[in-house]
DNA sequence: TATTGTTATACTCTATAACTATA
DNA sequence: TATAGTTATAGAGTATAACAATA
């Protein structure tokens, strides 16, 4: 095998959106271990879990949009974790179509068990960067964030 | 809805993992209008592609490495592509095992047309950054990749 | 008529395991 | 016995579309 040398030549191992994609598979297989193996939960319920355990009372539509997950993403990773008794919900009185969500005892316990380790898990990443690098690291995720409009 | 405030929070749009996985997304989508859309490539496809257009003669194997997809994901990408008449192979003389894959004419023209366009809209994502951000920005992708072992 | 949320269905993508053939 | 590559099968994970209930 020999490699060519036309014009503008693309290396995929130095071509953004391959690296961020092979990253965030790399990261996301790092942290699934945590609430797959060790908590029985799979991405989407581990996002409710993680909205709901810091903003009560919130929606399922809320959930969908503070986590950018499709509605039927979002009902069924609900349901399931109101099956299995970390989540409950009620409809709203002053209008029906809506149901507040909140933490159950179970859910709470779970979720003060598993946030320390999900951001134990976080910094265990980040330590491979200075200090310096890690703020300017979250300022580009910000930059493109707000220019892709996920902010 | 009304927010929590325990010990250590975790607010998701703040969780590297959650940002890294939602831009790796919206990146990927925001560019396989390319390749998807005009080109009729899938991702493994495209990856294929951009290997094989770099490195004349390498073997699924290869790309199977340096892209770091699994040999099943490679060898139905190569398939579809030999197919289309856009990569050609033949078992190699010294180990008939191998099968050294190369663009056709048609392939060829086909990665000269893709490369310009994928780097175009690598750099209309990038220009979000000043110069200094990106270099920062893309030396934490060499660092957290060694860290992973993705270098 | 619009909105919140659910569910039936189908589709995409992927890996596991078993296979062929070569070494 | 090991390796390159293929394929059958099944499993995740997901969205589309139609739906019920409420506003």
């Amino acid at each position: 095998m020999s490699a060519s040398n036309g014009r503008a030549t693309l290396h995929l191992p130095e071509f953004v959106p391959f690296r961020l994609n092979r990253l965030a598979v790399a990261v996301s297989d790092h942290l699934s271990a945590i609430y797959r193996e060790r908590f029985g939960l799979q991405i989407p319920e581990w996002r409710v879990m993680a909205t709901v355990g810091l903003v009560r009372d919130c929606t399922a539509r809320y959930v969908g949009e503070s986590t950018r997950m499709h509605k039927t993403r979002v009902s069924r990773a609900i349901a399931a974790l109101v099956r299995r008794g970390l989540v409950e919900r009620a409809p709203r009185a002053s209008d029906k179509r809506e149901m507040p969500l909140r933490l159950t005892r179970m859910g709470r316990r779970m979720y003060t068990a598993l946030v320390p380790l999900a951001l134990e898990r976080e910094q265990a990443l980040l330590v491979c960067l200075t200090t310096a690098q890690r703020h300017a690291f979250q300022q580009c995720l910000g930059r493109l964030e707000e220019f892709l409009g996920l902010a």
